[in-house]
Formats: C-alpha cells, structure tokens, sequence
DNA sequence: CCCTTCATGATACCGGTGTACCATATTGGT
DNA sequence: ACCAATATGGTACACCGGTATCATGAAGGG
C-alpha cells in the first residue's frame, strides 16, 4: 500500500480550506475545485475524502464550531485561572464578536449555515442548534453563580439576561460584518448591561433599597 | 402599439414571485425561472423587465423593505391614534419578530440578503444599511421622548438601550426562525426590557425625586 | 390601412458545477 | 519479490442557470 495518510488530517486540511475561501468568497460561492485549489490538492481528493459536497459542507461546520470552541477556550484561559463571573461572561461575549479575521470568519459563515439550515432540511437535523442552547445554559449558570457570591444582582432573571446578552451579542456581531457598527460600540453596549446585572444591590438607606 | 402595460405593475408582480420563491426555497436556490413560474410568466418576460438576474435581486430587496415599511405602519396605525411611547415601541419590535408567514419571509430574504452583503460589493453598496440606522434612530427618539414625558427611566441611555431592544429583536426572531426560540418567548424577553425600560422613578418621597 | 413600435414567446448557447470513471504510482505485508 | 490495497491524478459527462437570439403577435398613429 502507498503512504498510509492520517485521514483525519487530510480532512481537517480541506475542511480548513473550506473555510478560509468560504470565508473570502461567501458560502454560496465555494465550489468544489476552490476548496481543491485552496487546499493544494486536486479536486479528486476532495472527492476522495468527501464523497459528496454535502458532507463537505456538514464537516465544514463541524470544523467551524470545533475550532470556534477552541478558541473560545483559550480566550477563557487567557483570562487568567479562576477569573471572576463578570470576567468570564465577558470573555464568553466578546470572544463570540467579529473583531478579527478569524472571528469574521466564523461569524459570517456560521450566520450562513444558519440561515441555509431554514430552508434546508438536511442542515437543520445537523446539530448546530445545540450550541446555542449550550451558550444559553453555560451564561445561565455563570449568572446564577454570581448571584449566589453576591456579586449580581439578586432580583434580575438569569436565563432573561443570559438570552438578552447573547442575542445582542449575535445581531451587533452582524451589525459589525455588514459595517454598520464597530466593535467597540458593540462592546460598549455589552459593557452597559454587564454594569447594571453585576450592580450588587447597595441598599443606601435602612430599608427603603429595592427588595 | 399593443396593449400598453404597466411596467411598474408587472416589475412589481414579478418581485413579489421572487420573495415568494425565495421565501420557500431560500434566496439561494432561486432562478429566473423559478421566479417565471411563479410569477405564471414567460422566461423572456423576466428578462424583459429586469434584463438581468443582479437588477431582479436588487429590485426584491427594494419591495422587501417597502412590503415591511407598509407593514410597520400598518402595525403602528393598529395601535390606536395617539399611543403611548411604549405601545409605539412595543408594536416596532414585534413587527420585527417573523410571526407569521409574511414576517417569516421578511426576516429569512433580509438576513439573507445582509449575509450576501458581507461578501458582495455590489448588494453592500445597496442603501439597505440605511434602514437599521433609521430604526435606531427612530427607537432612540421614542424612548427620549417617553423619558421627557416622565414615562421612562431618565436615567437610562437612550440610543444603547434602543440598539439593545433591535439587536436582542433581531437576534431571536433568527432563533424563532431556527426553530429554537419561540415567539411568545422572544416577547417575553423584550417585554421584561421594556419593563425596566419604562419604570419611572418611583419618587417615594418628597424631593429627592429624578427631575 | 399599414407600418412602426411595444410586448411576449420559444429556444439555442455557453460557462460552470457536482459527480463518475479510468488510470496509475506507491508501498506494506507475506 | 510480488501482489494487492491505498492514495492520487486526469478527464469526461450530464445538468443547470443566466443570457442572447430569433420570431411573432398586438395595437395605435399618419
């Protein structure tokens, strides 16, 4: 037999070319033998690895989400060990904006994955609908966590705010890829609402704070 | 001269086909004579009245916006003569959230059209980038004007909570759309907003109160 | 009246795309 | 050492979509 190649490699390589010329070009506009040329091979190995375009589609985001997970994880670790709530819910949030290119990147094509997937049957049974609801949950505890150290208020609605933060996050993400915004408005807008959920109760006076 | 038509009226008809098609099958996957069909049609008459495929989708985008510009209002004008800030807002945000089949295309065919953007010059330099600044401003001055009214928190930020009510808006009518929110919940989520929002200071006691 | 101009129909063409088929070099196992 | 399985290249095929071309019907003006 020939050199016996690392699969999963060779695909993870074509599925990262996807990617980067689906990223430049659109989702729509990646054709086979770009994907091929953008990976240096030839369109027969594309085929080869990948049957069909549609799985190449499906392990492309696959691919995105893994990596995205990946980078979101070095973003938390990079906030040092065992930041505070506020650190980590902002860590979380401003991991998910487009700032670069790699970020555009994911945003772009995930938004494209997600709108395909509402008029495609077959994306929509590919479980990408999970992570939203795993982001949900994740900032939901971390909300609750806070609360309970007493560093949130005590009266918001977790899992209210938690759904608040993220789909602001998600729209001025889109805001920032089409040009409408910049990330520093976005993050400032983020910033306002993490002040008025992590404003612990001051209670001024004897008894007439908000209870 | 044969029968003078509206030209107008059929480019009309015509752009109605193609949101409809579009609307089923995704912006993506919509040909000309798909749009043909639709519209019952010849080929050749879409070409006649949009010479190509580039100017038909501009043209959609157009009657797109101006169906929901006229459903905005018709909204609006559902809400009584003269309602409060907070009716006026509350009809602007829910009219945003696809409901409904119509709302439901709206939101598919202009997320789609956004993501196209993002990697097509052509549709980028199309003004419909106008609009959500438009709506932020149109929100921004509401809420002003129900905080010098007394309605509304004086002490909340008009224009970041406005850019939060139509991110958070937009991004859960995409989850609805998705299948993973539903409607009731998304205006759950608005809803406890526009509470807080609309709290006037209580004032308990005599002169300390927000003036 | 008929000719010009507008509206519409049928169809051909060309480029591109996903997929299938055939060929072949390479190397590990016995 | 040779066989067989693996990896890879080249290419052809069928199809589809946008666009262009040719043709024709319908009516209003001089």
């Amino acid at each position: 037999m020939p050199k016996r190649v690392d699969h999963e490699e060779r695909r993870a390589q074509i599925a990262e070319a996807l990617i980067q010329v689906a990223g430049r070009r659109g989702l729509h506009a990646v054709g086979m033998r770009d994907v091929a040329a953008e990976a240096g091979v030839s369109l027969r190995l594309v085929q080869y690895y990948f049957e069909t375009k549609e799985k190449l589609l499906f392990h492309g985001l696959q691919h995105l989400t893994d990596r995205f997970t990946a980078r979101v994880g070095a973003r938390l670790a990079a906030a040092g060990p065992d930041p505070g709530p506020r650190a980590t819910v902002e860590a979380l949030l401003s991991a998910s904006l487009p700032t670069d290119e790699e970020s555009r990147t994911f945003h772009l094509l995930y938004s494209s994955y997600a709108i395909l997937s509402v008029t495609d049957e077959a994306l929509a049974a590919q479980p990408f609908i999970d992570n939203p609801d795993a982001a949900e949950n994740a900032l939901t505890g971390l909300l609750e966590h806070a609360q309970g150290a007493g560093l949130a208020d005590p009266d918001a609605d977790a899992r209210t705010e938690a759904i608040s933060l993220l789909a602001m996050a998600a729209a001025m993400g889109t805001s920032i890829l089409v040009g409408q915004r910049t990330p520093e408005s976005a993050i400032a807008v983020l910033h306002h609402h993490l002040d008025r959920i992590f404003a612990t109760a001051q209670t001024p006076e004897g008894g007439a704070g908000p209870n």
